[in-house]
DNA sequence: TCCAAGTTCTACAACGTTGCAAACAAGCCT
DNA sequence: AGGCTTGTTTGCAACGTTGTAGAACTTGGA
């Protein structure tokens, strides 16, 4: 009877059973020491611990997996890393999950609505403990079909129907609220002749583009709520989410409306490539024209001017979602939740009023005004609003 | 006798012992047509996929893993996502790895130093079947000092040891060479007052920075060989690679040398920095200064005016890297294996010349200089200047 | 001295999968 | 018909870990 052989040429990592035969006990004694089960003579432990460290003993993952039923694995699914927001969420996400022992695995479905539904169905192995999910593309009414998922889930991001499959929660932005703020911040400064810039149509055609949509009715929503007739305002529908998005459709928005005095823009990305028109065009920011994001990337602070946007708190987003997620991979089975994270409007000088233009412009430390929700302003500081000449992290 | 409880509350997932009771097979053959075994009646098969849509299956990672000891999971293990030039690498990554049904577990070293030592200590857990690691602080003496590796690894970045570990291969971009064709660059531009702008102590504090130091020494080597004396150029030093410390360090530089008309910067959030500094004291790029960067991150065709840069192949270099690790994994045990991999020298309006500053900059195209290595310059299209009335991707 | 009540340690089985070897079936050749 | 080859299917064992149950040891009180 031959051993089967080793599946590949380097030799296997230390199991349990060595360290076991060097500290000169049973298996499961050493497992009774890795997992600090208590009633482990001091002296036996001080044995088992040096075996450990001499052999170089880890756990293997997949067989405490088997054993066990978890992992410790949670997949992210995300559309894609390219986007300084998703980069931003998932940056977010592997440390909170390493600050709890956990481990990230970050899957993308920039194919589209395929590969989302990919994500839904468990993907094609069993793999992690639970999934993260954000999609882009599926619409309402194919979540609302599922009645339950296929693993522990949490979906984050927007437009999710009301009533989610079994199984899963939901963490979100309140986007619609948030748009409302920042158009409500433009009128504020006295904007009036308003735009829209924003992708409402999947770039893959199939459904009306969720965030894009919340957040164009939230600009909807301000312009009624302060008096202005939102027929008067142009929505401009732009092809997808990216600076090349907001480069050509500020000339297209441009074009139906010369007189623009203020543009909200569906996030950062494509406010980086309305300022690039604008700049091109001569039209002065925010003299002429103010602009405003959502997202608050690491960018916002740095183009120019320097931009006002919202900014979700993502940090907290992944504290709550991993606490979510982990309630559902310990055995919470009930209903699914739904859990608001709060947001800040940053302004910055890209909406300033009163200003003349300045040959160049700069990171400047600003007082933001700050609002968790629609009716209750506050004033916090910036994060972002570091002052740049005390060398920030 | 008590089965073990499950261990959690949710049903566990179909396993191969459910489809071959409902297929009326036994459990082998159910795995045999799950992976293709040639050796199974066409009838048969089909009703063993029948079973499998109908239960759902899907392999159980684990499982396998356990079984054949490879899991088809790799960590890449990065500095931080928030650099857009790592969020850029991992998308990359992913997208390659998906592409080979791989499976990509991101962890970040943002903690310097001692996170990287876990990475390269296989972390507390032996989970996936190999790392792919970009360290940043670890120097050469500690890898040097290692004999092997704890698991198959491909090292990405610069300033490795001579000798790697058993066990590891190196991928790396030519960082002295590509630093030396930006600076040559900026002298064939007619530019004579140059200053150099990077990090070159870690943040850390422990060790001179790899990159910082090869991009340097590039710097450096142009300036001796076409004959200008590197005394007379300015290093000037930041303490970490983000946009502050390009917009800080600058004003360092103008310091030290008030007529400079070039500027070389490490990366591209240095140079975006850089740019925000000197339209802060109307200084215009590229009348009366240059600049370029390192990385082609996605702002630099934003950037205002839009960055020249290094561009690295990424897509290569994961590729590269996945088919070496895929060899290691695979049983491959020979010594370590350094490639290079290409990187082109993309210019853009931050280094052109002869032109007057323009109120505006914007994406543009240009005929880019392209060179794969220092002596073998070519054009060929730049596929960051598209024509962006095209609505790209 | 013996037993009860801890405390410490161990044997066994099972998690889901696959490599191996062998069993079985069918067709063909002598 | 018997044996040989080829094609198809199966049983068994093992991967490394942990929960359960119980064995072995220790302590202390009667």
């Amino acid at each position: 009877m031959t051993p089967p052989a080793p599946p590949t040429g380097r030799h296997r990592p230390p199991r349990l059973r060595d360290v076991a035969e060097l500290a000169g006990v049973s298996i499961k004694t050493v497992s009774n020491v890795v997992n600090d089960y208590p009633h482990v003579k001091p002296e036996t432990r001080e044995r088992v611990q040096a075996a450990i460290a001499q052999v170089g003993y880890r756990p293997q993952v997949a067989a405490q997996q088997l054993r066990t039923g978890s992992s410790g694995m949670i997949t992210l699914a995300l559309p894609s890393l390219t986007f300084t927001y998703f980069s931003d969420i998932a940056q977010e996400f592997i440390e909170a999950a390493q600050r709890r022992r956990l481990t990230i695995i970050v899957h993308t479905t920039e194919g589209g609505p395929e590969a989302e539904r990919t994500v839904l169905q468990g993907f094609e192995r069993v793999l992690g403990d639970g999934v993260i999910f954000n999609p882009l593309h599926l619409w309402e009414e194919e979540l609302a079909r599922m009645d339950h998922t296929s693993q522990p889930t949490v979906f984050i991001g927007e437009h999710l129907p009301e009533a989610l499959p079994r199984g899963s929660d939901y963490v979100r932005i309140d986007n619609e609220a948030a748009s409302f703020d920042a158009t409500s911040h433009l009128i504020a400064q006295g904007r009036t002749r308003l735009g829209f810039l924003g992708a409402i149509t999947s770039p893959h055609g199939e459904q009306p583009h969720s965030s894009g949509t919340l957040r164009r009715a939230g600009f909807k929503r301000a312009l009624r709520e302060h008096g202005m007739d939102p027929a008067s305002a142009v929505l401009q529908e732009v092809r997808d989410w990216h600076r090349q998005d907001g480069f050509v459709g500020m000339a297209a928005l441009l074009e139906r409306m010369p007189d623009v005095d203020g543009v909200v823009c569906a996030n950062d990305d494509l406010a980086i490539g309305v300022l690039a028109r604008l700049r091109r065009l001569g039209r002065r920011v925010p003299d002429d024209v103010a602009v405003i994001g959502y997202d608050d990337t690491p960018d916002a602070p740095f183009t120019s001017p320097s931009l006002s946007t919202i900014s979700p708190d993502k940090q907290q987003l992944a504290a709550t979602v991993l606490d979510l997620i982990a309630e559902r991979i310990a055995g919470y089975d009930g209903p699914p939740r739904t859990v608001d994270v709060p947001y800040t409007l940053v302004t910055r000088d890209s909406t300033a009023v009163g200003r003349r233009a300045q040959t160049t412009s700069e990171p400047t430390s600003v007082d933001p005004i700050v609002s968790d929700r629609p009716d209750s302003e506050t004033t916090a500081p910036d994060p972002s609003a570091v002052d740049l000449e005390e060398l920030p992290r």
